[in-house]
DNA sequence: CTGAAAAAATGACAATCGTCAGTTATTGAT
DNA sequence: ATCAATAACTGACGATTGTCATTTTTTCAG
């Protein structure tokens, strides 16, 4: 399934590209973006850019879950988003000219793409329709972001988790949602211990089962209602 | 100072158009958007858009602040951003096609020009420098919400009022911060008592001095401190 | 200038949540 | 298969913060 030897990607072959701005918004081939992209294989838990740096191009996920985060004061990770296969990654700083605002790390095993900035901007300036594609994910992720910031601010820890139980589980998919208590502690915004307890919670209310590091969501109503609306 | 009348707003005279987008990414004469552009007098309070509306164009504040909130479940505004003279506002949701994620009220009297969706995104379209500016714009703003989101997920309260005072201290300029304190509360993310508690400490702690609604920042050094960084 | 309405302020109290310290379970490399 | 390292979990405790109820101050229309 994970192919080690990064040879064999193409965008032509790639089951994540119904998933992907290229392939919803852009009037080229596959090909012409196969030309272009180089490809390799990231072990779990490796850095993909760092908060800081400057970004030499972007970044197309093929396959694999990877955490966008930021550091807070005392270095504690915020996880802002997750991102999953066929979602590009790492092009905001290229447009702002600053360096990274937030670094992004593989949550396990990933097949990532790469584009060259030059090449990945001269896409966007000779094709309006990936052009567009991107200003609407952008413009779509700061809508997101501002809900974001509002339940963080109002919701209580709780509300959060079962709102985010909801996000993951679609990131997830089929998937059993599969990540470390830190990181779940780091998306949601609290305390790796208060997280395990509401999980605990939740596990007793019949809301979810705990497989270990795996977990299985049975009464998904049940989270939409503490979630709120 | 402020036009009431409506009728004398022009780019050309415009003493915002120095900090706004048109003024510093645009190769178009303030005459080009001149042309496309209605203005109008807001009174305090007024909305400028509403959540969950469609977007018929995009405002630029000629003078006077406006606030971007959303609403948490309980319908309590959770205040993003506030938005000053020179800033275009209310373009996000016309590349995403959604309807606005976010609201935007006046909280002073505001001149506020007016231009149509057809003429934005045909400007856009046709002026290069204009479209790089923009996408500057939202990636820098994503940028900054990804900060935002930290603060709010790692800060305690007392942190991020002392880091939003100089933000506020900041957007305020030489002016002192006017705000009431529920707004600045829906800023913080806290109660309405909450706040009103915390700059009272303040204020003992030779921070700040509250001249009522307006507030004048005494150290800012020490609120650099607080604040964390 | 005056009174009503809105905003600001204060007090009391409880619950949520984070911290610290320690134990148990799981993982992964050799 | 074993052991060390990492992650998951538990308990105790207190500080921060939200809620509710009430009073004081400010604003603003007439």
């Amino acid at each position: 399934m994970l192919d080690k030897s990064h040879k064999n990607l193409s965008c032509s072959t790639c089951s994540a590209r119904k998933d992907s701005i290229f392939g919803n918004y852009c009037d080229c081939d596959a090909s012409d973006v196969d030309n272009l992209k180089s490809s390799a294989y990231y072990k779990k838990n490796q850095s993909v850019f760092l908060e800081g740096s400057f970004p030499r191009g972007v970044y197309c996920l093929n396959q694999g879950k990877v955490k966008i985060f930021a550091r807070g004061d005392e270095g504690k990770e915020q996880i802002i988003h997750i991102a999953k296969e066929g979602e590009i990654i790492g092009f905001r700083s290229m447009f702002s000219e600053e360096p990274y605002k937030v670094s992004a790390s593989t949550l396990e095993e990933c097949n990532i793409c790469f584009i060259n900035k030059v090449d990945f901007l001269n896409m966007i300036d000779t094709n309006p329709t990936l052009r567009n594609g991107i200003m609407k994910e952008l413009s779509k992720e700061l809508g997101d972001r501002a809900m974001f910031i509002t339940n963080m601010a109002q919701k209580s820890v709780r509300e959060r988790l079962a709102f985010s139980l909801i996000i993951l589980a679609d990131i997830y998919g089929d998937e059993q949602i599969n990540l470390t208590r830190e990181d779940m502690a780091n998306f949601i915004g609290t305390a790796t211990e208060t997280l395990i307890r509401l999980l605990k919670d939740f596990k007793e209310e019949g809301i979810l089962e705990i497989h270990t590091r795996k977990l299985e969501i049975i009464n998904k109503d049940k989270l939409l209602q503490i979630a709120g609306k």
